[in-house]
DNA sequence: GTGAAAGCGCTAACAT
DNA sequence: ATGTTAGCGCTTTCAC
């Protein structure tokens, strides 16, 4: 903060206004061309850097959008925020980072405190009550992922009809007993993978128990793995690659084999790109929802919030090496036809990132 | 960004000076607690935010630092943001986060662009040469993590004695042929844990092969899989948990057992709180690093650039279940005593971070 | 095509 | 204990 060069001292070092200086960087059509490179000459050799407050101050556009999330350690988070500041830095806009910790509070606080000095804030799995985010989505340019408010701009992360392809995989399989072990009960992505679990089991004839690992954590699952176990299911999908690794880790532990005995899929493709084993999943684009919410606040900046919008990207099945066939060579019942050619949700085998 | 009131506003409507309104944000004790109060009900109840950018511009203090890492979705670096992040918050500092893809000239040119609007930065795993480093040190107040140039401010997570705790761990275990799988080759943290292994296995007659992962992931690892078990080494070491779940995922594909074929010991203890198999692994203090880099930016906060300084915090082993006895049974050879108590660098069993 | 001047919202002397 | 004033570095009318 000391001893940089200002567009005044460089301009009087040119003889010329600070006005034009600015204009060399902001409006460079503005100027004769000569002009432009001079100053641009003179600024490079000063080292010359804008000064992005000043700048803020002036304009009221704050350069920087503000990206909250409740646990950046969670796997699901960094190649979404990895992709959020990329795309961010390539429209010239710096980010602002915030880890709400999961705690509702935090996060409010946080909304709060950041709003002023951004663009416009991208909320991630928002821990709070719908009718305050609606509050908040009247007043701030804010866009939320993964968390399904009305009249408000929302990217959702849609795995149901993956969920559907996975149930159709298990069942052609032969399972007919299924556990979904739920995470985070406030997340809309837990409530929306429960549902669709819980509706295709009701429509095919297939039995579900549930189990909720809370918090959702590897220890928690891998508490939870034994109750899952003996509950007589042949396969479980889980909230996420966490919790299904931690059910992996409790089964292992109990001599439990998986896919042989049991069948297991995830959720969220976050962890089968540097882990092992190759744990059949859902893929999600992270990376396509952190460029719309960036994209979207950077459109019309002028307006004072972002009008409502719901998007949705499609997650993937992708099979890798944890589902089997059921155990005891039992009954593959034929299924009806419709389950062999899912609608929608294509199926994959393949390792890496689409992101 | 509209219709917001500023502290004129605020001042106007209860009939007194922005500076009075200003003074009961910044310097309470300056006021009648009365005035204070009063302000505070105005402000709230006008719903006034402070515009942290006039702020920044009329005191010269920005109120944010900046992190800059190689690669935010590497599973080494969230937990590193979050401790910083959390306590750049307690400190009333916001963090801008900027990715640099591995890429140095993009590494230069964030650096650039960030240093003047922040009070400082934090560089972790630095790929720039060693000459722009101190350069850059120079100029900004910096701290790096994990990259060791004189004369800078640098906080390094050491590994050393961890891995050597880990050598003669596996030295008891009957291990005589390890191999080392490297990471990225710029990085800091791979030149010395590879140098540890050199050193120690020299000192004790331990033979290592050396296995490069380039770039280290997940996949570039699995590649290198078979050869490493075909080189008759019963122990690796792995630059990172990553890099050991390739190998492991390449072993298990070839059917070789870990742990009783081969011993496999990670390095960071990124993947073990939430991934199975239980890795062993050595676990380092990130969130002190972390820590240690915000308070030293908050610290004495007008100069220029921080003094040097070279602060060190030391990783420890933890054995879960991949590392066991070399397979043949073969000869258990007595080692010095020396090797049976190491003296830095302590073993424990256990599931958790320490962050 | 360029200069002069005002002002963004806030803080920091300097009064009083 | 509070008011006055100037100014942080930049952009932006408005002149020329």
């Amino acid at each position: 903060m000391t001893g940089r060069p200002t567009i005044t001292q460089l301009a009087a070092e040119l003889g010329i206004a600070p006005s034009t200086v600015s204009r060399a960087f902001t409006r460079p059509n503005l100027l004769k061309p000569e002009t432009v490179a001079m100053v641009q000459k003179a600024a490079e050799a000063a080292g010359y850097v804008p000064n992005h407050h000043a700048r803020a101050l002036s304009t009221g556009r704050a350069g920087a959008i503000g990206l909250i999330v409740p646990d950046i350690a969670n796997p699901f988070f960094p190649p979404l925020v990895r992709a959020a500041q990329n795309y961010a830095s390539d429209l010239g806009l710096s980010v602002f980072l915030a880890d709400t910790d999961e705690d509702p509070t935090r996060e409010d606080r946080l909304i709060s405190r950041m709003a002023p000095q951004v663009e416009g804030l991208i909320v991630v799995s928002s821990r709070l009550a719908s009718s305050r985010i609606r509050q908040i989505a009247d007043s701030q340019r804010v866009a939320f992922i993964n968390r399904d408010v009305p009249e408000t701009y929302r990217i959702l992360l849609d795995t149901a009809a993956a969920i559907r392809s996975g149930l159709t995989h298990l069942s052609g399989l032969g399972h007919r007993r299924i556990a979904y072990v739920g995470g985070p009960p406030q997340s809309w992505a837990n409530k929306q993978r429960r549902s669709a679990v819980d509706n295709f089991s009701k429509a095919h004839a297939l039995e579900v128990m549930h189990f909720s690992a809370d918090p959702g954590t590897y220890d928690a699952a891998k508490a939870l793995s034994d109750s899952v176990a003996a509950s007589g299911v042949t396969a479980v999908i889980a909230f996420d690659d966490v919790i299904a690794h931690g059910l992996m880790g409790g089964f292992a532990a109990a001599g439990v084999d998986v896919p042989k005995d049991l069948s297991v899929i995830g959720c969220d493709d976050t962890l089968a790109t540097e882990t092992f084993p190759a744990l059949s999943t859902i893929a999600v684009n992270v990376g396509a929802a952190a460029r719309r919410a960036v994209a979207a606040l950077s459109e019309n900046p002028g307006s004072t919030s972002l009008t409502g919008a719901r998007i949705i990207f499609e997650g993937t099945l992708v099979l890798r090496g944890t589902t089997g066939p059921v155990r005891p060579a039992s009954n593959p019942l034929t299924l009806e036809p419709e389950l062999d050619h899912p609608s929608t949700g294509s199926v994959q085998a393949r390792r890496g990132s689409d992101s």
